[in-house]
DNA sequence: CGCGATCTTGATGCCAGTCAACCTCCGTGG
DNA sequence: CCACGGAGGTTGACTGGCATCAAGATCGCG
């Protein structure tokens, strides 16, 4: 994921956005839908604000994350996205993207058609339950986030948002005893907690010099996975709501 | 909206959130599971953080919050429910509520059973999807949000939340000439956009005095829309994905 | 009339933004 | 093999937006 280009992936099992259970059968028939995938450099813009239509995708490795511009010039990422997380189903819902997605490291991606989905979604409505519930649990997480830019300091966001990465990564089987790899520079974290580029290198050596963390070369070691916690006031439900 | 006590309702229409074209059919179907319907004082907390189950709920009249507390007394309010608006689907999808709900004004509920759910979309499947389009249409909210609070100031904010409830409560028929009742208080709009009782009040002086906004005991009045829209940066695609 | 909730105002301090420079790393091409 | 350039990371100095604390004014309501 943090190579610069895109490995073999590791699985091919489709995890909804985060972990939510999949019914064997379910996860088959997911699986099957996926007809065409796709190689995205990293910094390269994975679908666009104001986009009419398209394709269903899914993310299969990498991490892309959403995000708003201001006229300013300003950027908020308002989500990321994790292998196994759907990026668009705007091929479905007959809806125009409020947001732009770019891939923030090297992504491949699953893409199927309006018309498959349809199909699948006639044959299975139980399926179209389990992407419903894939969308609550994104919604989650973006208030989550929105507690956390808006009444926690610097300190505290960052941390919390180490937290919920490697509650996620962990899920997806991407996190080894704490370490994981995290493709994202340092101006990325800022827009998504919300700080400027410079208070967030500040911040990340404050979470160092405290040894809480070991972060180079795009592998983050959580090294007080406790402490960390207990300092972003992390607690796990809003990522597990079954 | 604004008086002490629930007056009858305006509209029995359920509208999804926010405005989501609905066919009459299914609009007829909507208010056919609707039951039991519940009248709460103001302040009075309508579903709770962790609640593990129970029933349908969608907002008739008046304004509810979704809100997070933390450790040290804070609270950020995730989102502004107005009438037509789902407040839980929980009896519905199988998941622990991760945030709780106040009454932010006396509020009518409208409630249903799990059981009566489950029969309509077994009956009619579309419903589904519709429900599905308005929690798309919640998140797209709450995204915008997070970039308000991430990356707008105070006196941006500020402004841009009005523009987005004056937009929203005029779809709802509740804005007559940009006048509307807001029965919030500054600490109410403090916990929204992520800033001090204090400072909000300083922040809405501001816009008094720029001659963008009056606003006294409830009753806002937008004084000139398109210059609070300049300040804000407000633009109402995320609430019109449609 | 009196009390609590809300709104308002002033003073003070700090967290985080901004600007600017420099460093390290790494890929590229001469 | 080294020069170069660009992206990302680091540091310092300075500024300012907003939090906090504290006190008073106003409003609504019993």
């Amino acid at each position: 994921m943090s190579s610069p280009t895109v490995t073999a992936r590791q699985s091919s099992l489709i995890r909804l956005c985060p972990p939510v259970p999949v019914l064997v059968g379910e996860a088959t028939e997911l699986e099957a839908f996926i007809r065409h995938e796709r190689l995205i450099a990293a910094g390269a813009e994975i679908a666009s604000e104001g986009d009419p239509d398209g394709h269903v995708a899914v993310l299969m490795e990498g991490m892309a994350g959403r995000y708003k511009m201001l006229r300013t010039g300003g950027r908020q990422i308002v989500a990321v996205c994790l292998p196994g997380d759907f990026l668009t189903l705007r091929g479905y819902l007959p809806a125009r993207m409020d947001h732009s997605i770019i891939a923030l490291s090297s992504c491949a991606i699953g893409t199927a058609g309006k018309g498959e989905l349809d199909r699948i979604f006639a044959d299975n409505p139980a399926l179209m339950r389990l992407f419903w519930r894939s969308s609550m649990a994104e919604a989650a997480i973006s208030r989550e986030w929105l507690v956390s830019v808006g009444r926690r300091n610097a300190l505290e966001r960052t941390a919390h948002l180490l937290c919920e990465l490697q509650y996620r990564l962990a899920a997806a089987g991407l996190c080894r005893g704490n370490w994981f790899q995290l493709p994202l520079t340092q101006t990325d974290i800022g827009d998504i907690v919300g700080l400027s580029a410079v208070h967030t290198n500040r911040t990340i050596q404050e979470l160092r010099s405290r040894g809480l963390v070991a972060w180079t070369h795009g592998t983050v070691h959580l090294r007080d996975l406790a402490a960390l916690r207990e300092l972003a006031g992390f607690d796990p439900g809003y990522l597990d709501l079954d």
